[in-house]
DNA sequence: TTGAAAGCGATACCAT
DNA sequence: ATGGTATCGCTTTCAA
């Protein structure tokens, strides 16, 4: 259409006012400014200029001048697992509603890192950060992170976590020892009897969490959990807990509760490496209903966290325009599948 | 520690300097400014003042005084999606590593969300934009988003494709076409002859190359292709296509190729749903390697795409910074597991 | 309503 | 080396 290569600068909003013959303030009001009192003629032109001049107005230079940004921050333990990238798809969408900008870090379930990333990603002047990446209780740099959260706000920011926090701030609360309990108690009600977990490392709330009311509901119910090991809370991890177990003798336990679904879904690898039957020699269950377990034989049972709205209502929250439903648990439900077959 | 909830303003450049009682200059230079020419004594002065106020410098502002900013924005499909999800990933890691800010969108697949995004992201002036969301083969959008994408770059901004475009940018090659001849070729190795192809629409770049290399090397192998039906590119696309295929009588197709793995996974399924075995009844193969395919019965075959390393390149080849070998069209490579047993 | 001009927070040129 | 100050692109107060 045009040969200019020649390296031009974007049009400013200078550019345009000149071009409509009116002022930087009038081409100002034109473009944004909320309450309209622009004369009609004149706001066509600006729109004409702007639009033949392509012109886009530069973000940074309106948060400088306004004083506030149109950004939230985003901080995941692990971008390409599927718990947190369907979490990143729900807060991506509603963020997008809101003409809101993402940015997005990962921690890699390192607490000094997500220290250092929340410190980065303040340099933004976000309007809200939501932290999903998995809290460890008592962890040393907890004081620190909750002092640099507490600065964010007090200039305004607004912080959001995903599952329940130690810290003092508003979170989407997924109640994982209700969810694991009533997982434990409905098994229990299929006649299992003899158990086994493979969770995450002692200390990661998520995981504790869920073990505890996993266990609980086995009280209930009548069951006893033989045994416990502590891998990596990932794929891989839950591949070598099964393992472990396999190698430690699986003698007499006749359901391994994973604490999520990928570390579920390694775990039914590992029986099956080892000549096993998933739900036949070993029932399994886990924890999300990541989207994979319909796919994997057999299917898994587990408990249902709707991920993507948890996403949703975490920027919701943090925008403080959550409606009181949206304030209250996220609905979990179990969802029993066929690798926890009704015991004989 | 301390009981100040008063809504602050994060401390400025301004009041460091006056803190550490030498010129806003001075602080800049001794915070940031390359070329360091300021005296110990003073940039000892202005650090810790920094500290004590927990300075933070603001991006937009600098990005307005600099008149550059450290963002990458990224655009993709669906970013719950593992295959972006793996790309997103590879993109966050390297913009770490280069002290850059990566900025996300989804497309939903839609090419004219995707021209708006483009226009939107703009406003942001990131450094670099990379777009991994899949392209459509003449679409009406095309021309405008080569436009725009045009005066991104030539008001200084990079631009990088994953997956061949037929635009002409700078593009991670992933030679779709080479990887599913060769995966037809190997499949015709292992004595199949009659297939089938479950693919996304037509004109969907991905899908075209990769059915067009399988005809190739089913050519070249003495296979022949009997059905080819085009759902939708998603797992649920997957599953219907295979369902589709089984209802239209599967009489003599020995193996269903599927365009993508989350597509295969799905077609799994819906074979296993229709009281086949995957693998035993039916071979299916996918493309792309995805790490949940190491996880379903049968372990899947398909083709390697290392998706992590995409999207590290992606953003090098942007930055420029890639080397000859990054440069070089992606290495694929087919990896037989038992979905697709040697026949007999 | 409109325009002139004073910021917003930071950088960088230009003297000193 | 240091400080004063113009400047970046835009918003918003304040007069007119």
């Amino acid at each position: 259409m045009n040969g200019d290569t020649t390296r031009s600068a974007p049009a400013t909003l200078h550019d345009v006012a000149r071009e409509a013959g009116v002022s930087l303030a009038t081409a100002s009001r034109s473009l944004n400014g909320s309450t309209r009192k622009v004369n009609e003629e004149y706001r066509q032109r600006v729109l004409a200029a702007a639009a033949k001049l392509d012109y886009s107005p530069n973000l940074s230079a309106q948060a400088v001048a306004r004083g506030t940004t149109t950004t939230v921050a985003l901080l995941v333990a692990d971008i390409a697992d599927p718990y947190f990238s369907q979490i990143a798809a729900g807060v991506v969408r509603e963020a997008d509603r809101e003409r809101l900008i993402v940015t997005m870090a990962a921690t890699d379930r390192d607490p000094e890192r997500e220290l250092e990333l929340v410190r980065t990603l303040r340099g933004q002047r976000p309007r809200v950060m939501i932290l999903a990446a998995s809290r460890r209780e008592g962890d040393p740099n907890n004081d620190a992170l909750e002092a640099e959260l507490r600065a964010f706000e007090s200039s305004g920011g607004r912080v959001a976590f995903v599952s329940s926090a130690d810290l003092p701030f508003r979170a989407v609360q997924l109640d994982n020892r209700a969810g694991a309990e009533s997982l434990a108690r409905e098994l229990t009600e299929l006649g299992y009897r003899r158990f086994a977990a493979v969770t995450g490392a002692e200390g990661i709330r998520t995981a504790d969490e869920r073990l505890a009311g996993f266990r609980a509901g086995l009280e209930a119910g009548g069951g006893t959990l033989e045994r416990i090991v502590r891998p990596a809370f990932t794929r891989d991890g839950g591949y070598e807990g099964m393992r472990e177990l396999i190698d430690g003798g699986l003698d007499g336990v006749e359901l391994v509760f994973a604490a999520n679904d990928v570390m579920a879904v390694g775990a039914m690898s590992a029986l099956r490496d080892a000549g096993l039957t998933p739900g036949t020699d070993v029932a399994v269950a886990g924890y999300d209903d990541i989207p994979t377990v319909r796919d994997v034989t057999p299917p898994l049972t587990t408990v249902r966290i709707p991920l993507e709205e948890v996403g949703r209502r975490a920027l919701r929250l943090a925008l403080g325009e959550a409606t009181s439903d949206e304030e209250a648990p996220v609905h979990t439900e179990v969802v029993l599948r066929e690798s926890t077959p009704r015991r004989a």
